[in-house]
DNA sequence: ACAAATTTTTAGATTTGTCTAAATTTTTTA
DNA sequence: TAAAAAATTTAGACAAATCTAAAAATTTGT
């Protein structure tokens, strides 16, 4: 497989991820940022393959072979950005681009040996799962912060959004994976949520608390 | 730069110290496993770039641009090497390969942190230089084995041919980086050798023998 | 239901990197 | 030094990945 054709594996898997499960060639185009007509190609390329069920018209969907690449690709991508920030000193927000190079690197016992190197880590640096070496992958069933009733207590496990924008915000405001977070007050204007964040009190945008996983800790 | 263009003027730079400066096109075609007229069409793309000099039917070398990126490439390439093996335990003859993958990846910083990591190694696995950061970099002006006179000592500090095949051979017989080596005696007939390593006394073939650098001791 | 808008595909071009076969230049050798 | 041999380049083709513009299919709106 080439690297481009990786690309578009992982782009319909996240796609795919997100509730629609049949992709239109705009909405990839626009995911891959290329034109139609050249998802129309590469699609063609793909199902000749036997990673994507295609049709005419009819979109494009992942095959089980295409469903297994695309979480290898996302393990070896979720692997290397954890080595980046554990083992080199990154940041989170610098770990994306670099890691979007080496997931395309082609050895099973390098990753393997990554993944033991790291003791096996079960989430990337910005909250993801790391789908295991035969595929295995939970999707985390985490909810978000602005979906929380007020007086909630939850731990933040994870960003929805991990732009390198974002994620600096989040950095300039002390705001962390693992943070205690607790629901004050809910503003009905604007939606903006007033938060106990360990021991701060702080007011978050709705922009903001619908990027950020949560996992609710039951008192 | 193209994985290929990247690929091309380290092998022109891998050629031209081996004592030729001027590099044929049918010498570059059979280090690239390619043919001439590929060579030739990349010889005028790297020409435009200004990475080497070449002159239709004079040969080709690279310039002083050319040089620094193949400097670059193969400390991206040795550094890997020491990596995989010091980090991830991967054995002398199987890291090559995965760092001719590993040796496009664009980073500065990622090759300035490995560097950290693995506190800044002077030498790969094979006994080879690592160039610097800014291009400084030192042949090493070491002898092969096969040139030592009887009764040298001498401690051996790399290979020349680090194909699979020789590293897994040297393994087989023991024969290590840092091992010392006693010259005890050579065989006119068929110019092998017969050497001390450390305790053990071992017959040597001049092919061997011409394949091993070594820096002697003086007693 | 049918015209209009939108989406998708096709046709044809371009770039990179490769190939084969033919032409050209350089080197060798008689 | 001129023919033969070898090396190199050119010409033309192809696959991968992309693009623009045009055609075709599907969806939408009245
Ligand atoms: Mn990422
Ligand atoms: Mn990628
Ligand atoms: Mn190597
Ligand atoms: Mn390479």
């Amino acid at each position: 497989m080439t690297h481009s054709e990786e690309n578009y594996i992982k782009a319909i898997f996240h796609l795919a991820s997100t509730g629609i499960e049949v992709i239109s060639t705009n909405a990839l185009a626009e995911k891959m940022e290329t034109k139609p007509s050249s998802v129309t190609d590469m699609m063609r390329r793909l199902s000749e393959k036997g990673l994507v069920h295609y049709k005419k018209y009819q979109g494009v969907s992942l095959t089980t072979l295409g469903t297994k690449t695309a979480l290898s690709i996302i393990r070896k991508h979720r692997l290397w950005e954890v080595f980046l920030v554990e083992k080199l000193g990154f940041t989170w927000d610098e770990v994306h681009e670099i890691a979007e190079q080496l997931e395309h690197i082609k050895s099973e016992k390098l990753i393997d040996k990554l993944d033991e190197l790291l003791d096996f880590p079960k989430f990337d640096p910005h909250g993801d799962p790391i789908p295991g070496k035969n595929g295995e992958f939970m999707e985390h069933d985490n909810q978000l912060l602005s979906q929380l009733p007020i007086g909630s207590v939850a731990l933040c496990v994870g960003v929805k959004d991990s732009s390198a924008v974002f994620l600096r915000f989040l950095d300039k405001n002390s705001i962390a994976l693992g943070n205690k977070m607790k629901i004050l007050e809910k503003e009905e204007f604007d939606n903006s949520l007033r938060i106990l964040l360990d021991e701060r009190e702080l007011q978050i945008s709705q922009q903001i608390a619908s990027n950020l996983y949560v996992k609710k800790i039951e008192l």
